[in-house]
RNA sequence: CGGGGCGUAGCGCAGCCUGGUAGCGCAUCUGCUUUGGGAGCAGAGGGUCGGAGGUUCGAAUCCUCUCGCCCCGACCA
């Protein structure tokens, strides 16, 4: 992409009304544009994070097995009324009314439609186990949306609900979870730290929450620092060995990690005391078993191996897919913008001419655009009539963690300069072995003939 | 929902107290010069001062109402 055709409308000067860094650098960065208190558009840029997070949740979700499906943003009040939780929902909840005067409502979750669809269409123990998800739009009328995105009233979210038999099938769904979950931001370059946590309006047995650490998160935050060093990694996880997902659940929510509704000074008090770690979180996302509670209410029930009806046991499994844009730039920024792990950035690399309009310059240039595009890759290329310290000081802002600077001065001995956004560290290549090393960084294989 | 604050050019702000026909910086446009960390000079365009009503010869400025947004707290993914 030439940044000269692209839509980036970057900001040299803060924005008043935003407080935190990463509500600051998002739109300083050209990423949101808010519409209303805790409503925002998407811009370009904000767009491509968001899809990126999306398109790592969803490929996580599938590969433990579970099915991606749509449901709508509006629903009728009516299911709602069926659970009790219509007039239990309070004000959060958005009304609608429609012009034929039925009551709908602006979905901030979908635990009652999602079990009417369930109800409509399976009735045997054979049918199970199934976990159905989606990732849409949701609203909760916050009395006081801030912080950007992390606290929007309009939000994008994943959302899954899991159907079993037993409550052993459950527990796997559960686990299922947990594992794919933490997968997923690993994947994105965050550390998510799943804690006990308190079951809420949602209501139910067993729950997790997972949060990342940052000075701005809501929640007050304690846990044993060993959990730091903990690390998926690459291996293939088989979601079908229960013992195996098990274990591996026992090994991360073993050491002490809970947000301050559960926390228990006792517990916390018996960690040796240079472990004990206190600070905020930002909550990302959060696992429920919450038994047949809505099955019951609702009458999700099937037939089981004995022929007798039984509610179905279920859970629900969210992660907060456009707040994660927010809490990924809260943990990954510096004074001059967003650091953006590979995972999740917007551009792979960007192009930095340096003396635009020089014939040496801009055929480099071109060249670096083409192979780094014919390798898969996504480049933003600045082409435009800007200085040097402005080309940077946009790149240091939007957050690109590559950047290849093209200037006449390398480019007589035929190098370029590759820089890491992160550690700031430059080396000068040629640009063939400029593009050899993006590609080894994104896991691509080596620069075609 | 309690308490506080702010709406003046795309962004950041001054002007309001003490009414007299709107200004600064950045951004934008044109030209020239510049070109390895947000360039310089010269020129230009852009605002019914959030909206409605009132007081007044005259309102960005004073009064009333209203809409929007932000901050602290309570609440919350």
């Amino acid at each position: 992409m030439r940044l000269s055709r692209y839509f980036l409308p970057v900001m040299k000067e803060t924005p008043a009304d935003a407080q935190i860094a990463s509500h600051r650098l998002m739109l300083r960065a050209g990423m949101i544009k808010q519409a209303s208190a805790g409503i925002y558009s998407w811009l370009p840029l904000g767009y491509k994070v968001l899809k990126n997070i999306e398109r790592i949740v969803h490929e996580e979700q599938i590969a433990a097995g579970h099915i991606p499906m749509l449901m709508p943003t509006l629903q009728p009040a009516d299911l709602w009324r069926e659970s009790g939780r219509y007039d239990a929902y309070g004000p959060e909840m958005l009304r609608i009314r429609d012009r034929q005067d039925r009551d709908m409502l602006y979905g901030p979750t979908n635990e009652e439609m999602i079990t009417d669809i369930f109800r409509s269409h399976v009735s045997s123990y054979r049918d199970l186990p199934l976990t159905l998800y989606h990732i849409q739009w949701k609203f909760r009328d916050e009395v006081r949306p801030r912080f950007g995105v992390m606290r929007g009233r309009e939000f994008y979210m994943k959302d899954g609900y899991n159907f079993d038999l037993t409550y052993e099938d459950a527990m796997h769904a559960y686990d299922r979870h947990m594992v794919s979950y933490l997968r997923s931001y690993e994947r994105m370059g965050l550390r998510a730290i799943p804690m006990r946590a308190d079951s809420g309006p949602i209501g139910g047995e067993d729950t997790h929450e997972f949060l990342v650490l940052a000075d701005t998160g809501e929640s007050e935050v304690f846990y044993d620092s060993t959990i730091l060093d903990m690390k998926l990694g690459d291996r293939g996880i088989d979601y079908y060995d229960r013992a195996g997902l098990r274990n591996i659940c026992e090994t991360w929510t073993t050491p002490y990690a809970r947000t301050d509704e559960t926390h228990d000074q006792s517990l916390f008090e018996k960690i040796p005391e240079d472990r004990r770690r206190e600070s905020r979180g930002i909550e990302v996302g959060q696992i429920f078993y919450f038994g047949t509670k809505y099955s019951a209410a609702m009458g999700a029930t099937v037939a089981g191996p004995d022929g007798a009806k039984v509610p179905v046991h279920m859970g629900s499994h969210g992660i907060g897919v456009s707040r994660l844009v927010g809490a990924l730039i809260e943990a990954n920024h510096d004074e001059k913008g967003i650091i953006w792990p590979e995972g999740v950035t917007p551009f792979h690399v960007g192009i930095v001419n340096l003396r635009q309009g020089d014939g040496d310059c801009d055929a480099a240039c071109e060249r670096l655009l083409e192979a780094t595009t014919a390798l898969g890759l996504e480049p933003l290329y600045d082409d435009r009539n800007e200085r040097a310290g402005a080309k940077f000081a946009t790149m240091d802002l939007i957050g690109l963690p590559w950047r290849i600077t093209v200037g006449p001065r390398g480019l007589k001995e035929g190098k370029v300069e590759l820089t890491s956004r992160r550690t700031g560290e430059s080396e000068e290549m040629s640009p063939e072995a400029a593009i050899d090393r993006i590609a080894q960084i994104y896991g691509i294989g080596h620069t075609p003939e």
